[in-house]
DNA sequence: AATATTGTTCGTAATTTTACGAACAACAAA
DNA sequence: TTTGTTGTTCGTAAAATTACGAACAATATT
């Protein structure tokens, strides 16, 4: 028993709008859509992509890092960035779940 | 020829951060989350779901119409709200295609 | 005509977001 | 030790977000 503690997934709505206010800005979809087309990435490959400077860069993936969405390791000089796989998976099970919740209707108009 | 214009579907950065911003609020997905699971309902039923005031309630709805997700229609004197149906597919539609785009993986780091 | 119901809009305040240059930190190379 | 490379952090400014009460608009009802 409790065998199952640590996969259990509450989909709660805190959650799912952290995922989506990260992807809420066409930079960090930008970046999101670079990182997942490759394995991993350096910090100036993601900044050589971009029209911004480095420090709004910086920031944005700050963000992404913080929702979960992308992970950094450090690999003195360069810091390298890629998806993290676990939770990109759970916010995609997020998004799934929440699009396909439309499935039982009922009225509550009277 | 051309016949196929109508159906063209660019999956913009632009159009999939517009969508993600607008859920990028948990009342906002909690009236979605509403919305999804009945056919129609007026502002009152969700002000009512809802512990905050009518103007924010107005104001969250206004941004979930702006962004296409949902629609309003009056019924004087109540205004019924629902799922704009077409968008939120495009939407799913959009958020899917992101979710899988990391199918092909290369290395850009050296 | 006065009153009640239903939501939107207005005005406002506090907070957050977005963007930038400059300064900084950590390390490698000359 | 000085110089160069790579990114983060700081400070700041402008804009957007979030929330509320009050006022308003549109329409029924009394």
């Amino acid at each position: 028993m409790d065998s199952c503690k640590n996969k259990e997934i509450t989909f709660d709505n805190e959650t799912l709008a952290r995922f989506a206010k990260a992807m809420g800005h066409p930079t960090r979809i930008e970046i999101l859509r670079f990182l997942a087309s490759l394995d991993s990435c350096y910090f100036g490959d993601i900044h050589n992509e971009l029209p911004i400077s480095k420090a709004t860069v910086s920031q944005h993936l700050k963000e992404l890092k913080d929702a979960g969405l992308i992970q950094g390791e450090i690999e003195t000089p360069k810091v390298k960035y890629c998806i993290n796989q676990e939770n990109w998976e759970k916010a995609q099970l997020y998004f799934e779940q929440f699009f396909h919740s439309q499935q039982v209707k009922a009225f509550c108009c009277k």
